[in-house]
DNA sequence: GTGGTCTAGACCACA
DNA sequence: GTGGTCTAGACCACC
């Protein structure tokens, strides 16, 4: 008996196609371990019907996640998520230039919303910790007030 | 005689549009201060032959970045950068809604890379330094003041 | 089975811009309900055959409508018109200045036709009615319900 | 000696032409007797290094207003503002479609911004007011308030 | 010189 | 089917 999966929200809408939407998401939620490995998608009809979206845009978005390394369809028997740690991570170097960039561009548009680098930084520390990604220098700890 | 721009890289073959390549890196370049308040951005024909893209692709770009209030058209005489300041920022609410997906989304493909919370903060921190957005960061000065 | 949408009229040789015309005549039918919110503009090709334009100018009619709040097109679907309700308006200050200098225009072109300000206000108020814009009319009910 | 003409507010980043910015409010404030007939405009030179505009643009919309019989002008003494009574009225016919069209377009623009009829119809008879075009029913003389 | 408009047509992405 | 992108080129308007 499959467990109530988190949901996903789709916006119609929004410039972004709606499988690319579904992958975004669904990455989130299995970076942050709210998906966790070995455990099944929801089955191509039941996520369509559930978002009320065609259900070949359910199979674009778990292509994708196949593509990325992410999960593994099994025929038959449906799509799963895969270990992380069984995935060779990408070249520091890769991972580098990727990384930048989606933190330029994170900042860029925060910039141009008004928001300054401390704000940005603060809402870093809250993502990592709600993602469950844990930050070694915990700042937030309290230091000896007697100091 | 106007100064060198900084350059833009364009990658034809990447699925992103062309058009939405070049607004990416002029949001950054505006909020960097790469490219100031006031000044002129490159023609559209100048830099539709030095991207080697359509001219019309670089109208796109510079329609977008008008929209998003970072450049003005003074008809006959160029696109201009317009004064950060000048805009009313977002409702700290929007910014944050935006910002939270934009961080999350960074740290789901870190961690599917192999990155953990730590790779990515030194890079979040640097990519200030580098986009000259100061962090206060009050967390990391010497706290035995009183000591 | 989608029904017959009110027509555009289009005049090439006139110097507005023909996307422009085609912005300006749908805003009218959407303020005035013509198009409900909900349903779905013509589609681009479609208009464009219709009207005896190229499609692309078309695209820029309806990508303007998109940036005023007027209508979203959902991918592979169409455009839609947006609910009104649902936007939040405009300041009184701003919305006071638009009105007063397109007012002041309409007056000005008025008077060097030779209309005077009652000829001017009997068509804004047939205008009003319609395009199904209620006025409370207020002035010209009868006061003397007391006598 | 010639008296200080009423100030031109001209926007350079607004879309519309700076010429066509010039005639709308030169076409105001000839409506509005803010410039009376047989007065002279500015010059040329003059009107362009105040509002620092080239020349050739205030040309522009001298030449059009020309076109439109509001101004004559007399070679080497200047441009002059023609007496309205003496252009013959367009027929109320042509007056009316004109006048409906501009009055459609201020109903949907600030139906869009959120206003309401009731709020435009205040805004329309105070700039009757203000640009000095008396209404025959004056709705705010004060009616007996012992009925 | 600058940007803006319109056209014609190919190709792709989305649902 | 829908809209989105890119190209190529002509022509105009603006300053």
């Amino acid at each position: 008996m499959p467990r109530d999966l988190p949901p996903l929200s789709i916006d119609p809408c929004s410039g972004e196609p709606i499988w690319r939407q579904i992958v975004e998401q669904l990455k989130v939620q299995i970076a942050s371990r709210e998906l966790t490995p070995g455990e099944r998608l929801p089955s191509i009809r039941n996520l369509g019907s559930t978002l009320k979206v065609n259900p070949r845009t359910v199979v674009r978005a778990y292509e994708e996640l196949g593509h990325l390394g992410l999960v593994v369809t099994r025929q038959g028997q449906g799509v799963f998520v895969l270990n992380g740690e069984a995935r060779e991570p990408a070249s520091q170097h890769a991972r580098r230039a990727v990384l930048e960039d989606l933190t330029r561009r994170m900042l860029a548009e925060g910039t141009r919303m008004g928001a300054d680098a401390d704000e940005m930084l603060a809402i870093f520390e809250e993502t990592c910790q709600a993602m469950q990604l844990p930050l070694s220098k915990s700042e937030t700890t309290p230091r000896n007030a007697s100091c």
